[in-house]
DNA sequence: ATATTAATTGTCGTTTTGACAATTAATATT
DNA sequence: AATATTAATTGTCAAAACGACAATTAATAT
């Protein structure tokens, strides 16, 4: 039998920041973890990669068994692996951003898990690296939205652009002109308008749109220009 | 003592895809299996993770001691980690993609590894996964290139927009307008155009240029539009 | 009826892009 | 020595994209 004699075995695991949007601020969920050591610290959401299933598998079940939530738009970002980080054992966990509807979340929670919704700005320190990742996770949100559409994911299926404006401010953290960026969504041709309108934001209301999910899954590489004056 | 009990441990290894540039095409460097199984047949550098060094780390250290090269460019794509994909035994594999100048390897060349550049386009079958992995560095490689100046890691310190002309086609898989070529290149203003010409090209000669480093340290994280037309 | 407010559409000069032409600096040929 | 040749470089220009800012619109509140 062959084998790869005296290499050593570690652990891996996944971890998932996991992105939402209320309307007005970008969060992230974090959990109690729920061994030892550190627990009862807040953390990000993980998991061991088991015997049978890939890394992707293993974020996939993860994010199911905490949220409730399936198909989920699901990122891989890096892998962490410096010898320490776990103090326990040898542990390399491969990191995923998520952006998740936090609507759909409330609806299909899974309340075995002490979870909750922090703002981006305003959250717990995390144990071990967790908030070196979610500094890497926003940092690769942000490069990634900025060419590609994809914090729609993080909007029910009707949204208005004011409401999407919102959204791309508060990841780039930064203000947009309203005028400019209505033009540019809607140029995209990725954005179909309904009939109905938001009312409850203003008298004038807002439109909804929905998502050309056939424009929308065919242009997913292309390369849009989506942030005026870009220096990242 | 408290510890992880009953989680499965795997091998962690790295896998590097290394690019480089014979001035006429893009090329990768493999290498000759030393082990079982597939002993022999044609791979990517890698190895496994040791004790003590991170993924990153352990990268470095296989294309040290298989090029004798040091700081060379390398850049984490994505963990392999299909529960299949190593027939002895789990193992999963962070791919990188490096590029490196293909005249600074010949002067280092580590004669102990049987090592080859081999036409992208023509290239042996490898082992397990790595030709998905050289698909995906491929891809990743482009999509990276056309956003910021990496390609003059594969260029000499000293350099022609001619010779820089035809390693963006050949990347790119595609003709580039040599004329709006060469104004959008230097238009990016990190280039420094040196008095010397390089004549062995052309009767007129082509005059070389370096590369400014301090605006491309302070510039590599910009986004640049580096390829017309650009659809990917 | 009128004021108010946010959403949406307009305007316009500037910059970028990319298709294509002309010029230039050398060597090779007559 | 004049001329042909070739690849590098610079020029031209119309179309598109960009972004600063103004005006209009569709509703509700007064």
């Amino acid at each position: 039998m062959i084998e790869y004699s005296g290499q050593p075995h570690y652990l891996v695991a996944v971890d998932c920041i996991v992105f939402g949007f209320d309307g007005e601020h970008l969060k992230i969920l974090l959990v109690k973890r729920g061994l030892e050591p550190e627990i009862n610290k807040w953390s990000l959401m993980g998991g061991f990669v088991g015997a049978n299933e890939s890394p992707d598998d293993a974020a996939n079940r993860v994010l199911k068994k905490m949220t409730g939530l399936e198909g989920v738009y699901l990122e891989q970002m890096q892998i962490y692996g410096e010898p320490g980080r776990d103090p326990i054992e040898r542990t390399l966990s491969v990191g995923y951003f998520a952006l998740i509807d936090i609507h759909k979340y409330e609806a299909q929670l899974n309340d075995d898990y002490e979870a909750e919704w922090f703002l981006i700005n305003d959250r717990p320190k995390l144990i071990f690296d967790h908030d070196q990742m979610v500094a890497d996770a926003r940092k690769k949100l942000r490069y990634k939205a900025a060419l590609h559409p994809i914090l729609f994911e993080m909007l029910p299926k009707k949204f208005t652009i004011p409401q999407l404006h919102i959204l791309f401010e508060e990841v780039n953290d930064t203000k947009i002109d309203t005028r400019n960026f209505s033009r540019k969504i809607t140029s995209t041709g990725l954005l179909i308008k309904l009939a109905e309108k938001d009312r409850t934001g203003s008298k004038k209301g807002a439109f909804y749109f929905k998502l050309d999910k056939k424009k929308y899954n065919a242009n997913s590489q292309a390369f849009l220009n989506l942030m005026p004056n870009l220096k990242i």
